[in-house]
DNA sequence: ATGCCGTGGAAACCACGA
């Protein structure tokens, strides 16, 4: 089975490149963020003409996360964090399809930091952090997917002191993301990976993306049930040099 | 070192992204 999250970065500008992609990869599942779309914009028809039952949360102008699926029913869970009725960003999406538990996220970026938007992305870091424990304590298989923001390590950034007081390499940043990690979650590519340069974005600009200037912010984190089960994992590099790509490149996994 | 690009929406510029 194969579990792949993109951020699309307008899925209505975006189309032609996700329907190329869908269909030469077939992936199983699917974690679609910065749809930049309200909900009556989203191009249903388009999607299941490839195939896929999808589910959504739109917003206008900005956010928007999905999740699609190629033959298994999904039944959705919650399409919100739990912990601030206030928060309208529609940044969280949940299913679960069969036996698997699937949260597709879209951490807030938190530039400028420090800030009210930097104040706001470690506010939501913490519930998510708190979702993610209750979603363990269940024992069932569960993966996290999406755009967190958040570089890891120095291995993940390109230029890493360049990014240190950036939010999404700040010291408290990367901390919350190993508190995150360490309840007991696996980051699938830097478990198959351990120390090779992976990147899941790349600029628009100063052409990134052929220096291979860029950032790794698209994550899988895997419940140990999860875990035992994970075959391959990796980044589909190309896609991010076809004409009118994303800033990301999809990212995948693969589970027995 | 930097939104230099890209997207959306409103308005022919601005907010936002990472």
């Amino acid at each position: 089975m194969k579990i792949a999250t993109y951020n699309v970065n307008g899925i209505n500008s975006r189309l032609p490149v996700l329907l190329r992609w869908l269909e030469e990869t077939a992936p199983d599942l699917v974690c679609l963020q910065e749809l930049k779309s309200p909900a009556e914009k989203i191009p249903e028809e388009a999607i299941r003409n490839a195939g896929y039952k999808a589910i959504w949360h739109g917003q206008k102008s900005w956010n928007g996360v999905a999740i699609l699926s190629r033959q298994q029913e999904m039944t959705e869970i919650r399409r919100a964090l739990p912990g601030d009725a206030e928060d309208v960003n529609s940044r969280y999406l949940e299913a679960t399809i069969g036996d698997l538990t699937l949260g597709c996220l879209y951490l807030p970026n938190g530039n400028p930091a420090p800030g009210p938007k930097f104040d706001y992305k470690m506010k939501w870091f913490e519930r998510l952090t708190r979702h993610a424990a209750d979603l363990l304590s269940a024992g069932t298989p569960v993966i996290l997917t999406g755009d967190f923001n958040v570089m890891p390590t120095e291995l993940d950034v390109y230029k890493p002191e360049r990014w240190v007081d950036d939010a999404l390499f700040r010291p408290e940043v990367r901390e919350a993301f190993r508190t995150l990690v360490d309840q007991g979650w696996t980051d699938a590519i830097r478990k198959l990976y351990p120390r090779e340069t992976i990147y899941t974005f790349w600029d628009y600009f100063r052409n990134a993306f052929d220096r291979n200037a860029g950032l790794r912010i698209d994550h899988f984190l895997l419940s140990p049930a999860v875990s035992k089960r994970l075959t391959g994992a990796g980044v589909d590099r190309a896609v991010r040099g076809w004409e009118k790509s994303s800033d990301h490149a999809p990212v995948w996994i693969t589970i027995s």
